[in-house]
DNA sequence: AGTTTTGTTAACCAATTGGTTAAACTATAT
DNA sequence: ATATAGTTTAACCAATTGGTTAACAAAACT
């Protein structure tokens, strides 16, 4: 029988990311996630043979999605203003879609920087250092306020991300709720660029 | 003899501070916190019981410090503009002496959301409301463009801290040396406030 | 000096955990 | 029906790991 999506093996996947997003990569545990699935612990390594594969499964197929789509954004040839907005909104919706995976990211990236940023770009680097060169154009220009390209570059990124991986911390500190939050993410990929565009612009 | 700051404490201290925020809590092992304190792994039980113990005591140890600082930025009566300089500069200043801090707290954040803000916090959070109040006050008497409070507290927190949660992003993806990274972090103490208020203002 | 207290260690223990094995069950193909 | 390939399980294993114990060394105190 030709499997459609084996649903066995998305069930895995499915538990894995629920478990790993939670307790992490060191926290989760094969069996927690196996419960979790409603299997047979020795069925998880049957389909990815070790936790160290099913971890890599999990994250890389979320987070591969999302590279090529940042990296489109910044190559792309369109002014500066349009693309802020195209880029921080890639940022937000893929961390809309998938709340855990910046939380992810910043685990992993703290443990083995080297080996965990060149398989998340697949070697292939988003094109960060034309996107420094066209802001630092446009300053010399005189088009926009003087700035230095990597602080515009990280305050982008920051407000884009940041909110996901504290989003706890908003939910409780602020005394917001999910949905409110959800809103409140939803606005800012309109709010961000009009928030970065107001500052620079002269 | 009474102990100056007893030396193989202070050690031990400093090797779980280090281990600890490569690893995360999980990932660290005490052996090799032992290791790299040149003691023995009892040793570790001698002085802090258990790993929870040890992983508490070094954790809040540092943010304790921090959180009356930011409790007092937003608490104090000064003008919006010089309360935004305030905040950024005691987030900025914090995670620069303590860069781990914030990885911390993005792991254990979302691992158990409600004890640890509560412990972070000793259930006496900072005023967010009254900084939220004080914005809203400003947009309304027309001072500074409409904006939601909350928006503007997510950019600033955002701006302050993200850049310690992706430092190695920024350096390979930069190409950023640590030298470089720290000037530019020690800008954003004044970059991060004016990008903020040049957003803002009328 | 001798006794108690504190600091330190090697060896050990129990529990957890990632991973394996061999057997059983299911479904499809012949 | 029966062989075959794929799926699932219970039981087991080896390694790691947090934590303990008992003995020993070094101060501190009398």
């Amino acid at each position: 029988m030709v499997n459609k999506t084996n649903s066995t093996e998305f069930t895995i996947l499915s538990a894995a990311k629920n478990i790993f997003s939670i307790k992490g990569k060191d926290g989760a545990t094969m069996q927690e996630i196996a419960d979790q699935a409603g299997i047979n612990k020795a069925l998880l390594h049957y389909y990815f043979r070790t936790k160290d594969l099913l971890f890599e499964q999990v994250f890389f197929e979320e987070v591969k999605k999302f590279s090529p789509i940042l990296k489109n954004a910044i190559a792309q040839e369109v002014d500066l203003y349009q693309k802020i907005h195209n880029i921080c909104e890639a940022y937000i919706l893929m961390a809309l879609d998938n709340p855990f995976v910046p939380v992810f990211v910043v685990g992993e990236i703290n443990k083995q920087p080297d080996l965990f940023i060149h398989k998340l770009f697949d070697g292939d680097f988003p094109d960060f250092p034309l996107l420094a060169a066209q802001i630092k154009k446009e300053v010399d220009a005189g088009k926009i306020k003087p700035i230095q390209p990597h602080q515009l570059i990280m305050n982008m990124m920051s407000m884009c991300i940041f909110p996901f991986l504290m989003k706890p911390m908003f939910v409780v500190g602020m005394g917001i709720d999910k949905e409110v939050f959800q809103n409140l993410m939803l606005q800012r990929i309109k709010e961000v660029p009009k928030f970065i565009i107001d500052s620079i612009k002269i």
